[in-house]
RNA sequence: CGCGGGGUGGAGCAGUCUGGUAGCUCGUCAGGCUCAUAACCUGAAGGUCGUAGGUUCAAAUCCUACCCCCGCAACCA
């Protein structure tokens, strides 16, 4: 069985911004823990690539959809290259594997008679890519200019019929507390269920649409979103994939521990229509997935938008302080769930204060006194010194919170957990003074202990900010010469270990645009 | 009575589910150190945890009422 975990899949009309990238970069960093200190991991994550808007986009740019998707698809998969993201799999809906399965759900779905074709008449949104109801008419009973040209418009479709698993959708959140994670994501989606009526269009006529995946039993229709986009989750985890070698084993993979996704897509699409479908597919309660909800970066207070012209490139800020330094500030300053402030101020801030003062620089004097009073050989633990022991134990306390933190996705509860051992730890340079330590002969001992708490510390704390800051991991156990020690545990350091040289993991960023 | 989020020292935030010394970062002030990226360490000032009630031996945390701020057209995580 492996952790099986997946973000949301982006849709391929327009580039990727900060809410993108924070997103993969949360899955990413889970996915990366688990990797490391749990087991094996399957992390998911890719592009929606079908559908009106990309059409459209497609024929104003005057190429085919397929090679407007790919176009764009090259420019997120560049970012997330660029950022560190490490996928297991890659969720692109025009792969063919995708449809051939999405095809074979489709089929078993209409030969159990979960599909019916029936007739609609109704005002029709253009823009929204959707009838409108009486509900949508506002106080003057006449639709607003939001919804864009509305028509009158008949046509035939596929449907799903929702309401009919209300009832169990119902039974099933409210005996699963751990079902949309935090809670109060919960509580709005219980709420909604209430709600919960009709039966869900799940075709578009070909000659409205033809950017989609064709029905098996009905050539003249193509899928709506919820058939292609929300299967990715299971096609690309080798569901109905008939053994595909290129494709993962089904059953190593689900039920996925979570599907991380943002506040807006939680109703209805993934707390109701995306359960439903998977009950309809004949998937046990057992075999449901779990939700993990994540909030929105404002800018400023206020939401970010196109037209608001607040839109914050990540591409921008990676190329500036470095992934590591984006990676570390998303996940630091943000509470998985809630709403955070983008603000590259303290973005800068949070690296030269975490990043470079207390940790870089605890690594550089470790290594660096390490170097000038012993040659780069750290010693060993066996003295029974009571401040060395306090740091020992601290280490054990902080693994086992961090430990808890990521499974409850408290991502930063994990950073703040670590930080502890790395305060504590630059404390100790200051009690110990090693630099008088080694003035003394009779110290050598106290020395040559205190010298391989400092470098067992750092160790510790690179694995421990590895998920989130892997590059500058990797580059602190190269320092320390330790890359091929990965325990997560104190005492993984041998004896008389030779360490390598110093040199800054987090050199300070200036702060510029300050002249007098 | 629409739905949801938030209101914690000067700023930005944790903590609230599972009541028990109010914590972190930045900023301010006073010391210390020199191994280190002028970084680090110690101490201090500064909060009646939105308001008013209630439950309790004990409330930022649980209950009730009220006040204020934000989001809920599109782009869109």
């Amino acid at each position: 069985m492996k952790y099986f975990l997946t973000t949301a899949i982006d849709y391929t009309n327009g580039d990727p911004h900060i809410g993108h990238a924070y997103e993969k970069i949360l899955g990413d960093v889970i996915a990366r823990y688990h990797r490391a200190f749990d087991g094996p991991t399957f992390f998911l994550t890719g592009v929606d690539q079908h559908g009106q808007k990309v059409q459209q986009a497609a024929q104003k740019c005057g190429v085919q959809p397929l090679e407007f998707a790919r176009q764009v698809t090259e420019r997120f998969l560049a970012l997330w290259n660029k950022l560190g993201i490490q996928r297991d799999g890659w969720a692109a809906t025009t792969d063919p594997r995708h449809q051939r399965a999405v095809r074979k759900v489709l089929q078993s779905l209409y030969d159990k008679g979960e599909l019916f074709k029936a007739k609609y008449a109704g005002y029709y949104s253009v823009r929204q890519e959707q009838f409108l109801t009486d509900k949508e008419r506002n106080e003057a009973g006449e639709f607003g200019q939001e919804w864009g040209e509305v028509i009158f418009l008949e046509e035939e479709n596929w449907y799903f019929p929702l309401a009919k698993h209300k009832e169990w959708l119902k039974s099933f959140v409210e005996s699963r507390p751990d079902f949309v994670i935090p809670d109060f994501r919960r509580n709005e989606l219980i709420n909604a269920i209430e709600r919960l009526s009709g039966n869900l269009c799940v075709s578009r006529p070909k000659e409205r649409l033809s950017w989609g995946i064709e029905f098996p039993f009905d050539p003249d229709y193509v899928t709506y979103v919820w058939f292609d986009a929300l299967l990715n989750y299971v096609t690309f985890a080798g569901y109905r994939s008939d053994d595909d070698p290129s494709l993962p084993t089904f059953s190593e993979l689900w039920p996925c521990k979570a599907h991380i996704i943002g506040k807006d897509i939680l109703v209805p699409a993934h707390g109701v229509y995306w359960p439903i479908m998977l009950h309809a597919m004949g998937f046990s309660d057992e075999q449901m997935p779990r939700l993990l909800v994540h909030g929105w970066w404002n800018v400023a207070g206020a939401k970010m938008s196109k037209s608001l012209g607040n839109v914050i490139d990540p591409d921008i800020l990676a190329e500036k302080y470095g992934a590591d330094a984006l990676r570390y500030y998303l996940m630091r300053d943000n509470v998985v769930g809630q709403d955070s402030d983008f603000s590259e101020e303290r973005l800068v801030m949070r690296y030269n204060s975490d990043l470079a003062n207390d940790l870089g620089n605890l690594v550089n004097r470790t290594i660096s006194m390490s170097q000038r009073y012993r040659n780069g050989v750290v010693g060993s633990f066996e003295l029974n010194d009571p401040d060395l022991n306090a740091i020992r134990d601290l280490s054990d306390s902080v693994i086992q919170r961090y430990r808890e933190a990521f499974e409850r996705f408290e991502v930063h509860g994990a950073i703040e957990a670590a930080w502890e051992l790395v305060t504590r730890a630059n404390a100790l340079v200051e009690q110990k003074a090693p630099w008088k330590l080694a003035k003394d002969p009779g110290q050598s001992e106290l020395l040559d202990a205190v010298l391989y708490t400092l470098a067992e510390t750092v160790r510790l704390l690179a694995l421990l900010i590895s998920p989130v800051v892997p590059a500058s991991s990797e580059r602190i156990l190269e320092q320390l010469k330790t890359e091929h020690i990965r325990i997560l545990q104190w005492g993984g350091l041998p004896s008389e270990h030779q360490i390598g040289k110093p040199s800054p993991i987090f050199p300070r960023i200036e702060p510029v645009g300050v002249c007098l």
